[in-house]
RNA sequence: GUGGAUAUAGCUUAGUUGGUUAAAGCGCCAGUUUGUGGCACUGGAGACCGUCGGUUCGAAUCCGACUUUCCACCCCA
């Protein structure tokens, strides 16, 4: 294949054949994100690359090794964002939406990009409907912000997913207990794994992650987060908890999630399919009450969460949930002979301006032709227009689902009568 | 980044121990009483067999490199 006609590495089209699906699950997600009092922000694609350094931290994967990272002809160093939280926190602070008062709630959905090995549900870019709220330390915020994730889920037909809950605790508690597992693993240094060693210091909540059978049986023994939180994380945490649990929401507190991006606190959880092939975290996201000073704002407790959205499809997939089809045409009408032809041409464009879709023939195909082709693209009405029509005024307009046909008018009757039929005939549909 | 698999019309695949114009189904286009769709039948277009190189008289088939996609690890959404 020729390089001009072949897809960058782990990049994905969205065909027309499948674009409806994306345009149904996206209006679920703006829908749902509305009730719960959210606006949308739409951010560029591309920030300063010092923002995802500061945000998302210098010393994670994502930063170290996953930014597309360019530096532009006024030798400035710009990145295409990896995740949604940095861009939406700097539009924040830029516009100062803080002191238009609190809470500020924002949604968006938009691509991301990350330098990784590509597959199945992995893409170097890919999208992301995420929600940000700014300014509520409460936990009921927290409650409610995952409330939304389940409502989404539900709304969606997704079965089979598990909310997985931690507290990370804040930057107090969590030191305490980074001390706690280098002293813990470090009586075990002589066996785990190099990776594990290398983080021991830097970064000892990893090691809790760590895949190796010898590491990951230290780890089961280790000290949880948990058993280090501070009073405030604590309580919060419990609050939290029992918010959900009036609110029917199913969890698993799990100790050993640990996120990837360095600003999280207090708060984490991942929304995980438990369907038998293999686990995909369709969700993430938690609080991060040291992010907005982290960038220079105010002392403004915020948290949020990130979906995938071509996870989200591939799950929804998988679960044979059906996504409806919109109808993609209401009428087609066939024009026989250049009168006949100019008619079509104007009776389809008035159709248009009354909102709904028409087609006629646009590439020179027999009145045969024109009929499997109206077959094809699921017209609900089809007529034909030949000399004999256009003296009379009348044309005969087809049903194609039942076959049958009726007499209307294709003067400046057409659209009312059109329009009695379709009502008439559809109703059951349309309600 | 490490290890493993994969690659043939738009799609799903066949292609025997290397041997002429690479096959089928679906899809697409056209036709079957030329003013009427779905069904059926007939025909047609469409593939430098992932790319480059090597072995050979001869390669889709054997070898190598690269690329792609997929799987595991890693990480994450």
């Amino acid at each position: 294949m020729a390089i001009i006609t072949q897809r960058v590495k782990g990049t994905e089209d969205i065909l027309p054949k499948d674009s409806y699906k994306w345009q149904f699950i996206e209006e679920i997600l703006r829908k749902e994100a509305k009730y719960y009092g959210f606006k949308e922000i739409r951010t560029p694609v591309f920030e300063h690359t010092e923002l995802f350094c500061r945000s998302v931290g210098d010393t994670t994967d994502v930063v170290q090794k996953e930014m597309y990272t360019f530096v532009t002809k006024g030798d400035v160093s710009i990145t295409l964002r990896p995740e949604g939280t940095a861009g939406a926190a700097r539009a924040l602070l830029e516009n100062a939406l803080h002191n238009d008062g609190l809470p500020v709630k924002v949604d968006y959905i938009t691509s991301c990009y990350r330098y990784e090995k590509a597959e199945k549900g992995r893409l170097r870019e890919f999208h992301q409907f995420g929600m940000e709220v700014y300014g509520a330390a409460l936990p009921v915020a927290d409650a409610e912000l995952i409330c939304c994730v389940d409502s989404i889920f539900k709304r969606l037909g997704i079965k089979n997913i598990k909310l997985e809950l931690n507290s990370i605790g804040c930057p107090t508690c969590r030191a305490k207990y980074q001390e706690a597992l280098r002293e813990y693993f470090g009586a075990y240094k002589s066996q785990l794994c190099g990776t594990c060693l290398s983080r021991l210091q830097k970064n000892p909540m990893r090691l809790l992650d760590c895949k190796s059978e010898v590491c990951s049986k230290i780890a089961e023994k280790a000290p949880t987060v948990l058993e280090y939180l501070c009073e405030e994380c604590k309580e919060h945490f419990d609050s939290v908890k029992s918010m959900l649990d009036s609110a029917g929401i199913e969890y698993n507190v799990n100790p050993n999630i640990v996120r990837g991006l360095d600003y999280y606190t207090k708060t984490v959880f991942e929304f995980v399919s438990t369907d038998l092939d293999s686990k995909v975290t369709v969700c993430g996201g938690g609080r991060y009450d040291g992010l907005i000073e982290e960038l220079g704002g105010p002392h403004l407790p915020s948290l949020g969460y990130a979906i995938g959205l071509e996870r989200l499809l591939m799950i929804m997939e998988a679960q044979g949930i059906e996504i409806p089809k919109p109808s993609s045409c209401d009428i087609y009408i066939v024009g026989l002979g250049d009168k006949a032809q100019l008619k079509a041409f104007e009776l389809v464009k008035s159709v248009r301006a009354a909102s709904l879709t028409a087609e006629s023939d646009i590439v020179g195909r027999g009145l045969k032709a024109q009929m499997k082709y109206a077959n094809k693209i699921g017209a609900k009405y089809t007529m034909v227009i030949g000399d004999d029509e256009i003296s009379n005024n009348k044309a005969k307009l087809r049903n194609m689902l039942s076959g049958e046909e009726k007499e209307i008018s294709i003067n400046d009757n057409f659209l009312e009568e059109f329009d009695n039929i379709y009502i008439n005939e559809y109703i059951d549909v349309l309600v």
